[in-house]
DNA sequence: ATCGTTCCCGATAACGGTAACAGGAACGAT
DNA sequence: ATCGTTCCTGTTACCGTTATCGGGAACGAT
């Protein structure tokens, strides 16, 4: 059983100090050519890896970053990891990841101080603004330290920030609806202690307010972003709004759940009722109709969170100067499939 | 800007040696009562937190796991990777995670290396088994001498293995068309260079087999998991196997695709049609029809694999006996919903 | 011959913990 | 008084790297 090769029976193989070989191995300037040789010869044949933990421990930067995300179940949470996975790759970052149990856990700080034991150089907190459960990070956050990028929550000036744009999103598709020559268009929001549910109806709410329409309470509906939420929200408000004849639906599995609905009722999509979704999920195109929605780009998101971090945290590590705080917001697109059609003309 | 505290700051100000700190972190019964709390005491107000760094270089376990995962983009891999989080956290392990770029990537080397010098005590090989992509990593692990656990893979009596068993899935799919009086049973499947597709598949042929049905090429197509490919694959069946009473999908987005095929050319689901798809997406049961479909635990899957990954490394830890290396099989079920029932009676 | 450079390289001390050993104090037994 | 225990604590070495410093060799300039 081999047992692990380190600088030093690299070094008395070739017969040179250890701090040669680790200066070998950074590609200092200052070591002969022929020794560089010999020593990387020996290297390869040795196989020899470098401990990481040891020069986390002796230079004091891990280049790993902590990852602090919760909802991985869900596609939204994945996707957004997928970027940052992708970036951090590419920087030459590794990841050490942490799920909180649930959406609105309290219980932080043994979750900040385990990646901080680790010595992670940054941390990137992926977790959706729901209720409170910001309020108690911002303070530690404020106690600790270490440079934190946030993903998905509302705009505070003395944090760094990336987030989709979700009021922009509501908005482009209730002005959608509109430009179909929809009237009484309804809407279907998710939790509203979520800020994204709260961006996105706002958006809606505005969008028609500008269109000289008002949103009455009787026009919408919250739900719980799950299909049956969705169903069950549409139900109600085909009840209490029955001239509806649109509705922007907060995320595609709601919409998906209205859908079916529409099936059962043979209420017919688009022409009696437009829909419009969020999130473009990939089964979205295929449902019936298949569904227009909001795309937003979040492997962007992850990756943005990621760059961004790093940019922090070298710029630290080089100048020990502190970069100025600041919100990075990224623009959901429309995309327009059959659900929201009006006039098929011709 | 308060500098890191460490053992010695605590010991300094309790007036101890560093090492009894260690002792009362450790919680070693080798401490006068009054020292252990006046220690812990001094910890409490510097707000001491050992770096797992340092403790990892000392004893050799870093209480890590490696994982590395590929497609996080696509749901499945995504719940197999939340139930690791999950298990790991309750077993008290960090998680170092790398994301594959692609499924059949064959530069693994650098992948493993990474892991390795960061001191993991244990690998998670959550990539499926794709063409040849298992062959090198085979050869590697052996050489290694790491304690690894594989997901999804044809058994080999030499590694730790944890799947699903797809062979299994496939049947119970087939054999509950056939129990709905289904003759004319077709089968898209997922690209044959994966493990999993083949496996399905077999589960369909064999079931006909048994049932005195033989299972013709024209019977079936290869799709490539995605909507698009499924609705492709179901026109192409449609054409060549007209008589076709059920079809058995490898996966529901393929599914989904196929639905809305027949949605298009006013094909019943489940009358003329019935249909079983695979996996149990979140939104399957309000496609239209709601779909019958096989579900996978893959949470469970990757709890599982934790587990047993922890087992085997405290097994070595501890009595530094090597386990017998196991396949663990996971049973998938069967989820009935109204896509698959062929006579609704009354 | 002496001195200052430049080029290499090694010795030693960090980094922040744990392991192993040694030793003092208190106590009872001889 | 001496010895062996037990209980507690400090000293020292070590884990595998990097940083700092210092010094020898070679060389050209004085």
């Amino acid at each position: 059983m081999s047992k692990k090769v380190t600088i030093k029976d690299v070094a008395a193989a070739a017969g040179v100090s250890h701090q040669t070989v680790s200066r070998v191995m950074n590609d200092r300037p200052d070591v002969a050519k022929e020794t560089r040789r010999r020593v990387w010869q020996v290297i390869e044949e040795l196989n020899y890896q470098p401990s990481a933990i040891a020069r986390s421990l002796s230079r004091q930067y891990s280049y790993t970053l902590g990852v602090v995300i919760a909802g991985l179940k869900y596609i939204g949470p994945s996707r957004t990891l997928n970027g940052i996975t992708e970036q951090s790759e590419e920087l030459g970052y590794g990841l050490l990841l942490k799920e909180l149990p649930s959406f609105n856990t309290n219980d932080i700080k043994p979750i900040l101080n385990f990646l901080i034991s680790r010595q992670v150089d940054g941390i990137i907190w992926a977790v959706s603004e729901i209720g409170e459960n910001h309020e108690h990070l911002q303070q530690l956050h404020k106690e600790l330290s270490i440079p934190m990028v946030f993903l998905t929550m509302s705009n505070r000036d003395d944090m760094f920030i990336v987030a989709v744009d979700n009021y922009l999103g509501g908005r482009k598709a209730t002005e959608h609806l509109l430009e179909q020559g929809c009237r009484n268009i309804g809407h279907i929001s998710g939790p509203l202690r979520w800020w994204e549910s709260r961006q996105r109806k706002s958006g809606w709410h505005d969008a028609l307010l500008e269109a000289g329409i008002s949103a009455e309470e009787h026009h919408w509906e919250e739900g719980d972003w799950s299909s049956a939420s969705g169903q069950q929200a549409m139900a109600q408000i085909l009840k209490n709004f029955p001239q509806m004849d649109a509705v922007f639906i907060a995320n595609d599995q709601m919409a998906l759940g209205a859908l079916q609905l529409t099936c059962q009722d043979e209420i017919k999509v688009p022409d009696d009722i437009a829909v419009v979704g969020f999130d473009n999920l990939p089964e979205s195109q295929y449902f019936w109709p298949p569904l227009t929605t909001v795309r937003q780009n979040l492997r962007q998101l992850g990756g943005t969170a990621v760059s961004e971090l790093v940019r922090i945290i070298e710029a630290i590590r080089l100048d020990q100067e502190v970069l100025q705080p600041q919100v990075i917001t990224l623009c959901p697109e429309l995309v327009v499939r059959k659900s929201s059609i009006k006039n098929p003309s011709v």
